[in-house]
DNA sequence: GAAATTATCTTGACGGCGTCAAGATAGAGG
DNA sequence: CCTCTATCTTGACGCCGTCAAGATAATTTC
């Protein structure tokens, strides 16, 4: 009497390896993370992860989708949460974002990383990769969202658009130089971001 | 009777091997470079690289240094060139990082992920991956240079090494977005990239 | 110039990897 | 019951990074 679907040998191994790709991901960063060790985690035999991933890069795309998701959740938690200034959660969204790509460098690395975004795709990826990378955009969507409230003023300011790529932009740099260690200590990194907050237009005060 | 130092088997094989990872490189990104193919691009068998690199690693960060000398390189030429007003040559340095990035993608992702710049560091290869990391050190601290010159403003201005730090942030958030396409056409990019430099605080005009 | 030393390169081998083909097994549906 | 399909296993292939042992060539030493 399970309430989960339906049961085959394993259980369900494809939510099962996804989580266990996420340990790999953690303990030893993208190099770490092997079909085969994957498989050994779960008891299974070296091509059963193949009967619910095309490849090696169908799964990672679907690891990174995950991550996307999860940062979208966070963010909306954020960003939809009323009973804030709009000026406040754009600060907790930008420390929402650095927090979690700090947490999670390997996972944070692969979500933007040149292994998923060449999709050479022949025909039959496109789907896998196409999907995740509709996460990604879906999760930048809410910056863009978040501008168009805080109804900049005109002078000197450009579309929501533009200045949601633009934070965009300076969040994924700031969180990748600082995981590599090119801004001396973590409290610096808070400082950087609130340098960087201030150079949006602000609303007059 | 040649000019070039003297030549034992090979010519110089390690200058080779990193010409040919560059080629590698621009050909099909990282997974396209592994030691056997450099091997017989160069016509010596599959061990002969390590006399010249402790492993792949030891390459790959050689690999990196390169790039970030040339891009030290490029910076170098823009920055010190007096004939150019200062505002200026930060324009012309913002264009061309995002110009050295987009033409050579895997490079770039090379050289600043993960891969090298969490160097377990055994002892051995700390000087490697220390080498490489001193050279990009190099090559920020033109930013720095240029924004000490420019002697922004007190009000609403960080120090140089925070602009310098925050410039840099974006300008690696810019390049890494746009390369996978997330901010539609390339010539947008310039347009946010001038956005960018427009958000840094100017000297009264 | 001959001998010793050092730098450079080769061959053989090991284990790990992604991937595929062929076959086994187990649950679902008639 | 039989059939069908989803799931998993075993065996095999070629590529990879790396090391140990040995060969060869340049340099150094006398």
């Amino acid at each position: 009497m399970t309430l989960s679907p339906p049961v085959y040998h394993h259980g369900n191994l494809r939510q099962s390896l996804l989580a266990s790709s996420l340990q790999l991901l953690r303990e030893g960063g993208v190099e770490a993370l092997s079909l085969r060790k994957l498989a050994e985690l779960n008891g299974v035999s070296r091509a059963a992860p193949y009967h619910h991933f095309a490849d090696k890069q169908a799964l990672l795309a679907a690891v990174a989708e995950q991550g996307f998701a999860e940062l979208s959740g966070l963010l909306h938690g954020v960003v939809d949460n009323e009973q804030v200034a709009l000026e406040e959660r754009l600060h907790q969204a930008v420390l929402g974002y650095l927090d979690f790509a700090l947490e999670q460098p390997a996972l944070y690395e692969l979500m933007f990383g040149q292994a998923l975004w060449q999709a050479a795709s022949p025909t039959g990826q496109a789907s896998s990769t196409a999907q995740f990378q509709r996460a990604a955009k879906d999760c930048f969507r809410q910056y863009v969202h978040l501008f168009e409230r805080l109804q900049l003023p005109a002078t000197n300011s450009q579309p929501p658009l533009r200045s949601a790529q633009l934070l965009w932009a300076t969040l994924h740099g700031l969180a990748q130089l600082s995981r590599n260690g090119l801004f001396g200590k973590r409290e610096d990194l808070a400082e950087i971001a609130a340098h960087a907050l201030a150079q949006f237009p602000h609303r007059p005060a």
